[in-house]
RNA sequence: AGCCGGUUAACUCAGUCCGGUCAGAGUGCCUGUCUUACAAACAGGAAGUCGAAGGUUCGAAUCCUUCACCGGCUACCA
């Protein structure tokens, strides 16, 4: 069989992806079996106008493991993918290719016009993230790819919207809200940022007591907003200000009379004790406005221009401008008492950067604490649900669910879901689930639909869902509902997955999701977060290209829930490991004429030689411990798993150790046997491993001999021969054999020594050596007597002579083993004794160093008194293995002293 | 301000829940080797007072307290 030397990643990239997808592999249907339990995972949907980046190879990677496992595993399983059409951020887009190429903004084109554009950018340029995913390996049902912008999940958002209005939860209403001057849109709480400001300044204002000499100061950092101040207020229980409380103050520049009002907000301690009120402006200041029935003053528009309620001088002025006359203006008038350094932080659009304006307005809201309620409830009462770390995320989960406000769901865009409300010429509302049902309703045609759209994740909070057919009782929303678990990273726990549980709780009583999986987050190499502005990302396929999917997947794997510094030579190491495991497959397959996968292996164990005894239980103990870490989301202990257990267990040593039988010329039936053990045990790691690289082990396992249908578990016996769906190794504990790994590791230590000798005393890699092997216990003399031509294959000895006792020449190498045994390697001629006897004394050093250690504490009354029995058994044990191999060594530096 | 995470070999990270063969892995480094699966490899080796200080304990990387530095989240800062 022809096969190249060296692992090339791009051609089994290319060969294996659309097959599977091809034959239906990822759809759930695959599984013929009518009883199977269900997997399943909905994607967090990306938006359509990103670009894949380390966090979605990261999230995809975990979920593509999981969904492959279980589907191994025999389960119903099904991965989701879908898009989200993020609202601002593809109206922008579409909005500056239109400018740029035809000179036009949307509303030249008008609504309807503009929207068609949208849809044409979408089909065209978006979903470049989920096509990505193909090269990711990811096993997704694509048949199943949903868009939150599809006629079913806007269908789900408008019933949605009608429930919660029909509740009561959804309202409309006049609010302080977050408001976005450059996309001209208002936004939740948690689409705004807080920046830290440094170079922000506190101005100190002096407003003058009305009939009086008095002024009274206030510190703000947005003079500009005083133009629309209603009051001044202090602490009640300031003494400074107890009797200006329902005075009156003269405000400057506008000459308006505002009171003086008495208020628990205001922290007497902080600046001057005395806070100006803009209840138009100003989160606090509109609650404080509301307290003492304050009027609000608009005095910044949409644009974030000064309004004409500002005053004539001030009207269309920029916010910032506005700020520059105002101070002037106090300057002025001798008003202004001082401008000091100050820092703060100031809310910024989380879309585009620029500076938040809370502006009064009329919007749709959420009441999110009613909606909340039945999450709590469930996270109190079930602990559902299971969050992966569980620390911190089930308390930051938990508290913010205490903590609700209602959630501003309209935005001023037109790329959305359009909130299902018309008005009628009077003004009054109708909420409905189509046009028609408003209109019945209305008892006329002649409505107007709200202009607005709704916030995306609105649509987000549906996913798992909607994309299952809610609000209809499909076969997926029963079969598929709840979900499994959510991959996703750590900052939209708020904006998103609380709300999924939300909504899902609500329209099905039951959670959205078993677990959630918060994957950790990958730095650059600094440890500074990845962003397109500071350009320091690194590229999921630029590394693809590089090092191979498989290697990068592995690596993404094993990161889990820990931040990672991205280093290219981890990767790195798993492209080593990647060819490591096409070159065992490389030996497997060059020597398997006459061989077959599977039961022959199987069938007889009495025939097993050691080491066959050994590597079974050694591959039963890695099945065993890969399950339980998948099982329990440790995929760093998986791949660790994984790793050693390919590279030291099977290709160090078991390939090593068998080689002799399977590189045979003759066809004979024990070399078959034994070529047939060794693809076996290659079959079986290769499923190990698939999950975490499918493509390589897909490929290998393709080129196997003898493998079919017959190979496949049993839920999807009609499909074609892939690795994909076979069953995942399951431990066999019965094949665990203590007493085999034990004899093959006093053969590893044997070889090991014997080597450590070779290099040390710089014997060329070539030269044969002979070796002499004490072994006084009977049953260790036969483990190394069966195993001689071995251990003289791995240590290259020409001669090995074993017995009870040996009488070595003075002229050897020595080293003592476990047990009492003994190896001397005689080197008449080529030994330098000097260096023997240091050697051999650094050796009984550092036993002698480990042997003190323990003598002290079994020295130590304490210890021996208070500490559980057997620990003190364990380590008297240990120290007279020590002492025994401590005396031995001893002798064996006198006898080359003599 | 509150809550939380991190600090272990030169680098990237395990181990900490449940204290005692736990001081680990990979990379890098040093010394040899193109030994017919693999130089992306093989063989051998050096390397860390587990952030600091106290405490609990017979025994602490692991539990407790305080501190330092780095990072995150939430709230508020007029």
């Amino acid at each position: 069989m022809e096969i190249p030397k060296a692992y090339d990643p791009k051609l089994a990239e290319e060969q294996h992806y659309s097959r599977w997808e091809a034959s239906g592999y990822f759809a759930p249907e695959i599984n013929k079996d009518a009883d199977a339990p269900v997997y399943s995972i909905v994607i967090p949907p990306p938006n359509v106008t990103g670009s894949l980046h380390m966090g979605h190879a990261l999230q995809h990677t975990i979920m593509d493991v999981l969904t492959r496992y279980h589907r191994m595993r025999g389960y119903r399983t099904l991965w989701l993918p879908g898009e989200d059409h993020a609202g601002i951020s593809t109206q922008i887009q579409v909005e500056k290719k239109l400018r740029k190429e035809e000179g036009l903004t949307r509303h030249d084109l008008g609504r309807e016009k503009f929207l068609e554009r949208v849809w044409e950018w979408k089909e065209r340029y978006g979903g470049e993230i989920i096509n990505q995913m193909r090269r990711e390996g990811a096993s997704v049902d694509w048949s199943r790819k949903r868009f939150t912008m599809d006629e079913g999940l806007s269908r789900a958002v408008r019933e949605f919207f009608v429930r919660m209005y029909e509740k009561g939860w959804i309202y409309r209403g006049e609010g302080l809200i977050n408001w976005c001057p450059k996309d001209r849109t208002a936004l939740s709480d948690l689409e705004v940022d807080k920046v830290e400001k440094k170079d922000g300044k506190l101005y100190y204002l002096q407003y003058p007591v009305k009939d009086s000499d008095r002024r009274v100061t206030v510190a703000t950092t947005r003079p500009e907003t005083m133009l629309g101040d209603t009051a001044v207020a202090v602490s009640p229980k300031d003494e400074r200000y107890r009797d200006l409380v329902g005075a009156t103050l003269l405000l400057p520049v506008v000459n308006r009379e505002v009171p003086v009002v008495a208020d628990d907000f205001v922290d007497p301690e902080f600046g001057t004790g005395a806070v100006k009120v803009t209840p138009a402006h100003d989160p606090n200041d509109y609650a404080m406005g509301r307290r003492h029935d304050l009027p609000q003053i608009k005095v910044i528009d949409s644009q974030a221009r000064m309004t004409a309620e500002a005053g004539a001088e001030f009207e269309g002025l920029g916010r910032y401008e506005a700020r520059d006359l105002v101070v002037a203006k106090f300057e002025e008038a001798g008003l202004l008492e001082k401008v000091v350094d100050y820092e703060f932080s100031i809310s910024k659009c989380a879309r585009c950067g620029d500076v938040i304006e809370p502006l009064l307005s009329v919007q749709w809201f959420l009441k999110q604490a009613a909606l909340g309620q039945q999450p709590l409830e469930l996270m109190r009462e079930r602990h559902e649900p299971r969050f992966i770390p569980e620390n911190p995320y089930e308390k930051v989960y938990t508290n913010w669910l205490e903590g609700l406000y209602d959630w501003t769901l309209s935005r001023q865009l037109w790329w959305g879901h359009r909130i299902p409300a018309w008005y009628d010429e009077a003004g009054r509302v109708f909420v409905a689930r189509t046009e028609a049902d408003a209109r019945r309703a209305a008892g006329t045609d002649n409505l107007t639909q709200d202009p607005d759209v709704l916030d995306t994740w609105f649509s987000s909070a549906l996913w798992p869902i909607s994309t299952l057919g809610w609000p209809d009782e499909t076969p997926d929303l029963k079969t598929f509902y709840p979900t499994s678990v959510l991959v996703t990273a750590r900052d939209i726990i708020f904006l998103w997955v609380a709300r999924m549980m939300m909504t899902g709780v609500e329209f099905t009583g039951e959670r959205a999701f078993d677990d959630v999986f918060i994957t950790g987050t990958i730095f650059d190499k600094h440890g500074q977060r990845m962003s397109k502005s500071k350009s320091n990302g690194v590229d999921p396929l630029e590394v693809f290209d590089k090092y191979g999917v498989d290697a990068t997947r592995i690596v993404l794997a094993a990161t889990g829930t820990t931040d990672t510094r991205w280093n290219d030579t981890q990767v790195e190491s798993y492209r080593n490991f990647a060819n490591k495991i096409w070159n065992a497959a490389r030996f497997c397959l060059m020597n398997s004429e006459g061989a077959y996968v599977g039961e022959g292996f199987e069938g007889d164990p009495k025939s097993w030689a050691l080491h066959d005894r050994w590597i079974m239980s050694r591959l039963q103990r890695a099945s065993y411990d890969v399950g339980r870490a998948l099982e329990s989301y440790d995929f760093h202990a998986a791949v660790q798993t994984l790793y050693h257990f390919f590279w030291d267990d099977f290709c160090d040593w078991y390939i090593e150790l068998s080689k002799a039988d399977v590189t045979v010329t003759e066809a004979t039936l024990a070399r078959n046997d034994a070529r047939s053990r060794v693809l076996t045990i290659l079959e079986q790691a290769l499923r190990l491993l698939h999950p975490f690289m499918p493509f390589i082990t897909e490929d290998l396992w393709q080129r196997l001999p003898g493998i079919g249908s017959h190979f496949l578990h049993s839920a999807y016996k009609d499909a074609e021969p892939t690795i994909m769906l076979t069953s995942y190794p399951q431990a066999r504990m019965g094949l665990i054999d203590e007493r085999a790994e034990a004899d093959v590791q006093s053969l590893i230590e044997l070889v090991s020594r014997v080597r450590n000798i070779r290099s040390e005393m710089n014997i060329k890699p070539g030269e044969p050596v002979r070796i002499m092997i004490a072994a006084p216990d009977a049953d260790a003399r036969a483990v190394f007597e069966s195993g001689a031509q071995q251990i003289a294959r791995l240590v290259r000895a020409s001669d090995i002579l074993i017995g009870e006792t040996i009488n070595a020449p003075r002229a050897s190498a020595r080293a003592v083993l476990a047990g009492g045994a003994e190896v001397a390697v005689p080197l008449e001629g080529l030994i330098d004794f000097a260096k023997e006897h240091e050697r051999l004394n650094n050796e009984r050093g550092k036993l002698e160093k480990e042997a003190a250690k323990l003598e002290a504490q079994l020295a130590n009354s304490n210890f021996v008194e208070r500490a559980p029995a057997e620990k003190v058994e364990e380590l008297r044990q240990r120290l007279a293995d020590l002492a025994q191999r401590t005396r031995q060594l001893t002798q064996t530096v006198e006898a080359l002293s003599e």
